[in-house]
Order: C-alpha cells, then sequence, then structure tokens
DNA sequence: ACAAAATCTTAGCAAAGGTTAAACTTGTGT
DNA sequence: ACACAAGTTTAACCTTTGCTAAGATTTTGT
C-alpha cells in the first residue's frame, strides 16, 4: 500500500484528488448561479466570472457534459442535469458555510470572499461540521 | 480591468495563483524536512513521500532548479538555495499554523493532517493572523 | 572485482487548464 | 433584407503534473 492510515502520502493523495473535482464544483456552482440570476447561462457570462478565455469555458463545459453534469446544445445556453445541480448544492452549501465561519473569525469581506474561494475544496467533513458548529456558537453569542 | 477589488473574479484569480506555487512550497518544505531528518534529500524519498513515480519528482526538481530554489548535480542529492530554504521555512509555518487551527477547532489529527495539506496554500496573511490568535487564546485557556 | 540493487535520467505519452487566431452561428436593429 | 454585434466553436499551441519503459549511473555486498 501507498502509506499508512493517516501518513502525509495519503494527505498529499487527497490534496491532488481535491484539486480534480474543484474546476467541476466551481462550474456548477456557477452555473447554478447565473440560472437563478439571469434565467439562462451562457458561456461568456462564465468567462466574464471566472477571469478566463470563453475557449477555456467551452472546453471545461466539454468535460462537464462528458461527465454527466452539464448539458448544452450547439450554440445554446448551459444547463444542470440533476447530478450536476446536486454537485452545485451542496458545493453552494460548503462554501457558504467556509465564507460565514472565516468572517465569524472576524475577517474581513474581501479577503473571506478570496479565501473561501481555495478553502473549500480542501475541507472534509469533519471539519465542515466543526465550521458550522462554530458559526452556530458565535451567532448565539451575538444575540442581545 | 478583470473586475473590481473585491469580485468574484479576483478570488478565483487568486486561488489560480495560489495553486501555481503550491508544488514548489511541498517540496521546498519536504526537502528540509527530510534534509533535518536524513542528512541529505534524495529524490527517491521524496517520490515516496508524495505518493508519486520518481520522473515526477525528477522534472519538479528541474522547475525548482530553474526558479532558483534548489540545487542539485546530477545523480546527486538535492539542496536549497538561500531563497528555497526562506520559501520552506514560511512554508512550515504557515502550515503548522493550519493545523495547529484545525486541533485547537477540536479536529482529528489525522483529519488536521489532511485538510491542512490543502488549506495551507490558500490562506491570506490577514486570515493565518487570526489562525495563530484562535489558536494562542485556546492554549492560554486550557492552562489550568 | 564485479554483480546486484538502488537511484537517476531520458524519451514519449496523456489529461487538465490556460492562450490566440480564425471561422461559424445567432440575434438585433434599421 | 441584411449588416453587425455577440456568442460559440475549432484549430493549434503552451505548461504543469502525472504516467511507463528503457537506459545510465552510483552504491553496496560478497
Ligand atoms: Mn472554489
Ligand atoms: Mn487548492
Ligand atoms: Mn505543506
Ligand atoms: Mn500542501
Amino acid at each position: 500500500m501507498a502509506g499508512g492510515d493517516t501518513s502525509p502520502t495519503r494527505a498529499f493523495d487527497r490534496t491532488r484528488h481535491d484539486h480534480a473535482s474543484e474546476t467541476a464544483e466551481d462550474y456548477v456552482e456557477a452555473i447554478a448561479e447565473i440560472i437563478g440570476r439571469d434565467g439562462v447561462c451562457r458561456g461568456a457570462a462564465l468567462a466574464k466570472l471566472f477571469g478566463v478565455s470563453h475557449v477555456t469555458v467551452t472546453k471545461t463545459v466539454n468535460r462537464l457534459k462528458r461527465e454527466g453534469l452539464a448539458v448544452a446544445e450547439p450554440y445554446g445556453p448551459i444547463e444542470l442535469t440533476a447530478q450536476g445541480k446536486r454537485l452545485a448544492t451542496a458545493s453552494r452549501r460548503r462554501h457558504e458555510i467556509v465564507f460565514s465561519f472565516l468572517k465569524s473569525l472576524g475577517i474581513s469581506d474581501a479577503v473571506a470572499l478570496t479565501d473561501s474561494e481555495g478553502i473549500e475544496h480542501h475541507v472534509s467533513a469533519e471539519t465542515l461540521k466543526a465550521f458550522r458548529r462554530f458559526v452556530e456558537r458565535e451567532d448565539r453569542g451575538k444575540n442581545d
């Protein structure tokens, strides 16, 4: 086996795994958000949001289609499959918890926005639960 | 410009930037650690630690050399430049703070090890400071 | 000394995620 | 109708990070 259960090797493996899912998570989250806001999601809106070229978006969306997360007809708007919607919802929830957690710690809005965008993908279920409970406790404490 | 100061676009940009530095940070941290433990650092030790092939290590170390972080003669052990040592020290400190922070939150050793390996690269100076202060306060609280 | 083991390099391949340039489709306005 | 603008696709290329297979070097053991 490649290292024991709690070995550093396993940690690097998990981080690589997280990065492999990261783009898909950010894209489905963004697609759901744009559809909610604008009614439809065009590739150009994703390119603007992520700050990449529209060609990069086309290729990444093709990968999402291949993986069964998105559907789109040629030159048509991008939609999510049931699986894509589930991933989008889970990703958005996790992202919101990480953001709220950083805010509860006293981090500024701008930095919490930035840091949570990267951190969200590396937070395990155990850590997410701890974050959520911390936010809840802080919120309760602020009730006068 | 590509989005205002606190726009989501800027957050995605920062995350991509973090990922570009990530491998270098993990490698110099590992090289310093292995030298401290074994006296010298061979590529094979890095391959074992990261759980990748020795060929991947050779190529990544070549990039570190190109970037002025590491030096090594052909078939020789890997060493760090002054710049590499500085990056290693800064990375280790940041990593330790993130790990301790997760531990202070009540996360188990195994999960704190895993999650901190990915999270460390996305923690800004402001967030790192908040993490450090949280750990210090918790430590003080535990003194009976 | 020298065979075996360990380590390292090189060559060649793939996937992900970036780019620009050029062509194609679609919708809008007059 | 039809030109123009917006949006999309395709082609061709790059870097990083991974792999296997094959060969080169260095260290170790007898
Ligand atoms: Mn993200
Ligand atoms: Mn990451
Ligand atoms: Mn590290
Ligand atoms: Mn790391």
